[in-house]
DNA sequence: ATAAGTACGTA
DNA sequence: CGTACGTACTTATT
């Protein structure tokens, strides 16, 4: 029974359904005593989508592990919609132009109530998705029935199609779904920011907090006039407006198609218009988007940021996270500080990309460098190039266009990593032909067919892009998840995911157990999710009270 | 009001 | 040396 599908369910107010499972009746019952179920059976919790583990988090519970309905149906069928009546009519083959809208209830025509989850036409009632489910014991526990079979459908609709079947593969299925879990919790608990350095950070940047509008007016004016005043005799412009900042840009002699920093970089040093107003875009920047507004949206009292979360973005299936907590600059990572008697564990991946292609390709060459701290020089020995030379090689490879012309360095990467290079090729050749790939771990990744020269070529970089970040992705997930699960007893939790980074959470005289233990998770993850175990992942590792600060 | 375009932050 | 996403602002369109 361990680690057996069970399913669950949880009403807005907090009650909870648990699906039949053999002898054992179905039951409602509270959060509370879900919580001690899990802890005593410890069963594979089947939930609809990431809001139940809201609603558990919320009513103190923390399950362990869970078969997320939308997360595996993202894998299986690809694409972002996820909710229950559209996962169903995937799985029973159903026309998808019929699943009624993930719409809220129409408040003037009243729903039929049936106590039969599926409707006449096979189709899953949508007043039911809508949260008609809830309405009695009895159909509380339908929904929990329904959801195990869903379950069910989906892991055999896995393994015909090739999601989470692959021998590297297995796990991929459980950990996409626990990220939800994950990420419920993440939305819980926030990053712990310090409003008082935060605070203090800002005002060295952009000021003192304004008290009203007329001085944040003021404020913005002076910030303004500091870049007007090299402009040419006369010349204005609205900074915020591309087309009249472009305008000024000419008026002063620089003629540019567009105002990106990354274009006008190149003529900073030589106009000192130029230099103020590529500084007052940061400033800008962190004005409007990362200012004070921010933190009162959202540093709670308890000095933690929230957002939301999700497990896949529906495309490649990284991690999204909203709140500015994934695009967050730099500098304000200056205020995110451990509180008292607490410790970070920062661990980010080292070369993640080219070790996981040395993976996901089976290539034993590529596999072999990977055992080096710094896998680019082994790579730019077998090239007979530098080091950067073999770094842009590699990237190339993964992201540009390499077919037909290159650098010596590209056609030197053909012969020592054939079998890297035809995985990517193949990818790029199904993407541009419109095919659907599957990452490593069996995600799906849709592709669309037709399109201009140039739209296919951006699809065959997409493609390969997919192939590489999705694997990525997977192995974070799945490494994080197990940081998540092993790092319970020691109090660590994990606050922060980004891409390949790890920010945890633990109290000060565990730190150097969960650095231990996050390094150990990453072998642990390591064997199970590339079992073939000839490529080398690695993590930079360190215990810090801010995160701003490399190591501690 | 809503959509598209521009810009920029993170990986 | 490419891809992804989230946020805010301006401009154009309905």
């Amino acid at each position: 029974m361990h680690g057996e599908l069970l399913g669950i369910a949880v009403a807005p107010d907090g009650t909870v359904a648990v699906s039949p499972e053999g002898d054992l009746p179905g039951k409602v019952t509270t959060i509370a005593e879900a919580l001690a179920y899990d802890r005593a059976v410890r069963p594979r919790w089947v939930t609809w989508s990431q809001e139940t583990a809201q609603r558990l988090v919320s009513g103190g519970a923390r399950v362990a592990r869970c078969w997320d309905i939308a997360a595996v149906h993202r894998m299986i069928f690809g694409g972002w919609r996820a909710d229950p009546g559209y996962a169903w009519a995937s799985l029973r083959g159903l026309p998808l132009g019929k699943v009624p809208d993930d719409e809220p209830p129409d408040l003037f025509t009243s729903a039929e109530e049936s106590d039969e989850p599926i409707g006449a036409d096979g189709y899953l009632r949508p007043e039911w998705a809508r949260g008609g489910w809830a309405r009695t014991p009895g159909t509380m526990l339908a929904w929990t029935r329904l959801a195990l079979e869903v379950a069910e459908l989906q892991r055999q609709a896995a393994g015909r199609s090739g999601a989470g079947a692959g021998a590297g593969a297995a796990g991929v299925i459980h950990s996409e779904s626990t990220v939800e879990l994950l990420c419920a919790e993440l939305a819980a608990d926030g990053l712990p920011v310090d409003r008082a350095a935060a605070t203090e950070l800002l005002a060295g940047i952009v000021g003192p907090r304004p008290r009203d509008e007329r001085e944040a007016a003021a404020i913005r004016a002076e910030r303004d006039a500091v870049v007007l005043k090299h402009a040419p005799d006369g010349a204005t412009a609205d900074l915020r407006s591309p087309v009249q900042v472009r305008a000024l840009l000419a008026a002063a002699g620089i003629d540019v198609p567009d105002t990106r920093a990354s274009r006008l970089e190149e003529f900073r040093d030589a106009s000192p218009l130029v230099a103020a107003l590529l500084d007052w875009r940061k400033a800008e920047r962190i004005s409007t988007t990362y200012g004070y507004a921010w933190l009162d949206s959202y540093l709670g009292d308890d000095g933690r940021l929230r957002g939301a979360w999700t497990g896949c973005d529906g495309g490649a299936g990284r991690m999204t996270a909203s709140a500015g907590l994934h695009n967050m600059p730099a500098v304000l990572r200056r205020a995110v500080i451990a509180p008292d008697g607490h410790v970070f564990v920062r661990a980010d991946l080292g070369q993640i990309e080219p070790r996981v292609l040395a993976a996901v390709s089976g290539d034993r060459a590529l596999a072999a460098a990977t055992q080096a701290d710094d896998m680019y020089l082994p790579v730019a020995g077998q090239l007979g190039v530098s080091r950067p030379a073999a770094k842009v090689a590699m990237i190339g490879a993964m992201y540009g266009q390499t077919t037909g012309h290159g650098g010596a360095a590209a056609r030197r990467m053909r012969q020592a990593y054939p079998v890297a290079m035809g995985y990517l090729d193949e990818g790029d050749l199904s993407a541009r032909n419109g095919r659907d790939l599957r990452t490593y771990g069996g995600r799906l990744v849709r592709m669309t067919d037709g399109g201009s020269p140039a739209q296919v070529a951006a699809r065959g970089r997409y493609g390969r892009n997919a192939l590489i970040q999705g694997a990525a992705a997977e192995l974070f997930k799945m490494w994080a998840v197990t940081v998540r699960s092993r790092g319970l007893s020691l109090g660590a939790r994990i606050v922060m995911c980004l891409h390949d980074e790890l920010l945890v959470h633990v109290p000060a005289e565990h730190a150097a157990a969960a650095a231990r233990l996050v390094a150990d998770c990453l072998e642990e993850t390591a064997r199970r999710w590339a079992p073939r175990g000839d490529v080398r992942f690695i993590a930079d590792i360190g215990v810090v009270t801010c995160w701003a600060d490399a190591k501690g």
